[in-house]
DNA sequence: TGTAATTACGGGATACGTAAAGATG
DNA sequence: CATCTTTACGTATCCCGTAATTACA
């Protein structure tokens, strides 16, 4: 049978009147009546017992009446649950977040979420592999470039700006490149997960260049690429976050500065626009904001 | 929503497909997957997150799938307690029952009837009132004689005989009533609840004969009619189940033998035919074979 | 490219309300 | 006789299934 059977059931006994209880539930007196024969039929047994002038229940039916009480109350607290959950911002937020961008920039940005919002809680893995969202069970990943249109919806959360750079040691031992073309007798570190995978590309007075780069080094870490750049191993492709005040502090120098590397976005992922949980729609406007 | 989009919920959840769910409820795939959706736009949250490869519950979804269980398991162990107590031959029974009958006839067979149905708990209110069946809560009551036609099912389980009879003290006293008419000069005791009222009914020789009855007494107790008749006040007409042994005995004799009286029907009479509890059944059969 | 989820759409069962009938005190 | 339950019946709604579409690995 069916929910409505039971509150009508609640309803008739309470108001001990099938016309009273069809009053109260905004419906025909008929379909109140027919509501209780069908419950009464399903169950192969009486419910009420009516004359024109009273409505008793049955034993079972005072019995049945008490379960319909206790699974109605348990129905609504769980949709109460359900909404609730999803209406307010609390809750448990998966996120996968890219390394090193995370340390540099979303760090303190996460912490003034926390403090914000005292019922989120944050798990989160950081990885710079682009991990599957539904299959792996995340809310939401932080994406730096180009998106893989995989059916998720993003939003801009910011801009890197990629920059060459090398530490000055290197410099001085191998001379500094002043062309992309003379980037074939250096050194460069290169960075597995860049789309372009192994070529560089940039501007240089509005056109664009690209250029096969090589090298001993390669690695998936961006942190680590950094490290061997100020190592003096090499020549890389930095985003700004990671270079930071490397060129202040002179660990690090602009190499091609006359070239507009490309600037990529940072986005954040996340399955589905609608029926979004209240907690992963505040951290988004959290993060666009800062 | 509805218990249906619940069951859907478990059956998606525990496949982990909207395909293979749809299977198992013997639905289309579509409905299955409209359920979910319904069920997710009510809420206003995401309970479970799909790809083509994958469909994975979400903290909510896993949450609200397990609040479904428990909610279909108490609707099923509620529906299945309601069938299986107007199924089996157990319960309250209340019954309504005239007093003296009950006392001279019933009361074995009810002795008989409990003993053989150990869970059957009997409720018995003796009373020779016609109590109404519904208002006052009553699953059943034994009427003796005519049925006022309320609406109730009735089955015949007895008959009673009535007999007019006398004191040998009375009759030594006040002389033998030949005749009907004879009475007239006759103390008789009447009987209130008799539906003929302080008429006697009688044939002789296949000819209905009335007489209107005087007397100093009427009570509404058969009991203390018959004691009143043997301690010799009077002529009173008596079912033969309160007669008994008293012929034998000699403390009652005979009167008017030559009429015929009446006989009045026993029944049980109960409020409807359709999901009779088991119990009710078992007693009314029990009632009629002894 | 094949499998799975979603959407579109037409048909049909179901459940509703109105109104009349039946019952009861 | 007034009121409450039940039944009859026409209708509208909702929901299902088929099939086409889209998404994804």
């Amino acid at each position: 049978m069916d929910i409505v059977h039971m509150q009508t059931l609640i309803a008739v006994v309470e108001e001990s009147s099938f016309t009273a209880a069809a009053a109260r539930l905004g419906i025909a007196k008929s379909v109140c009546s027919r509501r209780i024969t069908d419950l009464e039929t399903d169950l192969g047994a009486q419910l009420v017992n009516r004359s024109t002038r009273s409505v008793v229940p049955t034993d079972l039916g005072r019995d049945y009446y008490h379960s319909c009480l206790d699974i109605l109350a348990r129905i609504d607290a769980a949709n109460e649950a359900a909404k609730c959950s999803s209406a307010t911002v609390s809750g448990r937020l998966r996120l996968s977040l890219p390394i090193a961008y995370t340390e540099a920039v979303l760090a303190p940005k996460l912490q003034d979420f926390a403090c914000a919002h005292e019922e989120v809680e944050l798990v989160l893995q950081l990885s710079d592999k682009r991990v599957d969202l539904i299959s792996e069970g995340f809310d939401a990943a932080v994406r730096i470039g180009q998106l893989d249109d995989s059916g998720l919806f993003a939003r801009k959360i910011g801009v890197a700006q990629l920059m060459c750079c090398a530490a000055p040691a290197y410099i001085e031992r191998h001379g500094m490149p002043r062309s992309f073309e003379a980037l074939s007798d250096h050194e460069c570190l290169r960075y597995n997960n860049l789309t372009s995978g192994s070529e560089w590309v940039a501007q240089k007075d509005g056109q664009e260049v690209r250029k096969r780069i090589t090298g001993r080094f390669a690695s998936n870490s961006g942190a680590y690429n950094r490290r061997l750049t100020i190592a003096g191993f090499g020549i890389s492709v930095q985003p700004d976050f990671l270079i930071g005040d490397a060129f202040e502090t002179g660990e690090l120098v602009p190499v091609l500065s006359d070239y507009q590397f490309p600037a990529a976005d940072i986005n954040i992922v996340y399955p589905q626009k609608r029926n979004m949980p209240a907690s992963l729609r505040a951290l988004i406007d959290h993060l666009k904001e800062g």
